[in-house]
DNA sequence: TTTAAATAGTACTAAAATAGTACTGAATTA
DNA sequence: TAATTCAGTACTATTTTAGTACTATTTAAA
């Protein structure tokens, strides 16, 4: 539901190595050996958090990848929008006509609400949450519905 | 990035129009009407919604579909599980070696509480709260890091 | 100075998911 | 019994995503 792509999850286990290392370089190949992904995938999430900056690179012999900032500055939300392009949610496709008609309108923008919510969520977790022990599953709960009455 | 498909998208629409209006029986012509969406991708929405119990459907003449519940118990979780199926999170795509060796489980696990945060918090919110004017966007917050302190 | 190692960028191909359509069957009402 | 309307299934086309290939550029070391 909360769909995130096969590239994304690559990237947090990604950065979650080299957040345990931080002043290690990695070069892209000896990434692909740590994670048994295939070294072009790896080089192009790699290259795509680079662009994001979320990475640094190092080009040359002896080069490679190592993070541009400190864990606890690098956002879950950060690192989704790296590879999920600009957060869009779906755009209007009814016709305006029948968006304002059929009350349309109003739901979306409350799934703009919601949506945004969630974005705020994301970006109050960081890599350094990420490589923490997970918290018990009990503890999870977020009552959104609060913003609604 | 929280990508929700258009047939989701149609199914909020359509069940909104629907909440608005508990008592009358809508045939899925008319709600290709009042929506502008074609008539057998309308249909498809009606059908996967009788599927979920989220609608009831009347056959025959005069027939049509209707609200199964209040729109006060139908959640947006429900809605969106419905129309995008089982929650699946990115499965492991990490061989299982490599998974364990290079820490990507602990990670996942974090993933696992992240998500279902999120969808706790999307159960949170009912039909009825979306047909509701929307709320400003200040308010929209939720520290969900406070789940790791 | 040359060679090897490594990233940068672009473009392409293949696979998967999604959206939309068509058609046949079953139920109900008038 | 005829008309209306939902039920179910299967199919096709489109779009998105994943993965690959190739060339250029940069830097360290021999």
């Amino acid at each position: 539901m909360l769909r995130v792509g096969k590239l994304t999850d690559y990237a947090t286990v990604i950065l979650s190595i080299m957040a345990k290392d931080k002043h290690h370089v990695f070069a892209a190949m000896e990434m692909a050996a740590l994670t048994g992904i295939a070294l072009p995938t790896v080089s192009k999430v790699l290259k795509i958090l680079v662009n994001a900056k979320i990475l640094m690179s190092v080009r040359g012999a002896k080069g490679g990848y190592l993070l541009a900032g400190e864990p606890n500055g690098i956002t879950v939300a950060a690192i989704i929008s790296a590879l999920e392009g600009p957060i869009a949610l779906t755009e209007c496709s009814l016709s305006k006509q029948a968006c304002t008609a059929a009350s349309g309108c109003g739901i979306r923008a409350n799934w703009h609400v919601i949506n945004q919510t969630i974005y705020n969520a994301l970006a109050s977790v960081t890599l350094a949450d990420l490589i923490k022990p997970a918290v018990g599953l009990e503890e999870a709960y977020v009552p959104l519905a609060s913003l609604y009455q």
